[in-house]
DNA sequence: CATTAGCTACGAAGATATTCGTACAACAAT
DNA sequence: ATTGTTGTACGAATATCTTCGTAGCTAATG
């Protein structure tokens, strides 16, 4: 059995985040934050959020004329589905050569540092067992 | 001044991974490795890599009848330019958050962990000074 | 009630990615 | 020399993504 496989485009990936981010909206709040950053029509927008919602990437509320959609799937699972694929198929399949990576380039906070230190001792103690 | 993008689609890295790892190689070489895992044409090869070499992903000798093919683009900086990318577009912009995801699901090796904890230490001494 | 504003639905154009068939050249084998 | 094999080039079909114009509905406004 094969699990469902996200793979939302960039354009949808914008609008996903901000679903995330911000709750439920309806077509016209999400263009508005879209149009702060990049330029593009409304029915543009309309247009890829209803294509989303018959992909199921989004549920929509339909109740009243102005519809209200919604992520139908979670940060969480995009996410870590995005991330095992780049894992797989830019990495080879080695999670820390991709850690490695990140951490060289990207400058982390001490705070953030901590978390990962953190991070790495629980799983430590978890493979001692 | 904007530095060049990398952006291979799907099919263009398997073909990039290929070349990275083997070194340079014919069409009939890529193509033969390709068919093990999926199936398409010979020509469906080619054709994708004389465009990758139109995009200048990569370069190509043809001083003999039978083309050969290089990558024109580093995997360390395709890794790099990915992982930005998804660091920004898919984790918010924090690398660690990136990080934790990543070492949350995927088992590492002992010595891979242990590669990390260097390396985590090599980056605090960095920020003392 | 007529007009305007805001919304959905939908078709279609444009861009890019993918796939493959066919033509043609070079060369080896019979 | 003819035939078969292996290669490149290229056009075209298909698929997917993105964008936008237009039509039509509903509600508010004058």
């Amino acid at each position: 059995m094969t699990v469902k496989q996200i793979k939302p485009t960039d354009s949808e990936l914008e609008i996903l985040s901000i679903l995330w981010e911000k709750g439920p909206r309806t077509v016209r709040e999400v263009h508005d934050i879209l149009s702060a950053t990049k330029d593009a029509g409304y029915t543009t927008t309309l247009k890829l959020m209803q294509i989303m919602h018959e992909k199921e990437l989004l549920e929509r509320d339909t109740s009243s004329k102005t519809h209200v959609y919604k992520a139908a799937v979670s940060q969480e699972k995009t996410r870590q589905q995005l991330l095992n694929k780049m894992i797989d198929t830019v990495f080879g399949g080695s999670a820390s050569s991709l850690v490695m990576q990140a951490l060289g380039q990207h400058r982390s906070s001490d705070a953030e540092l901590e978390k990962i230190r953190e991070y790495l001792a629980a799983i430590e103690k978890q493979e001692k067992r």
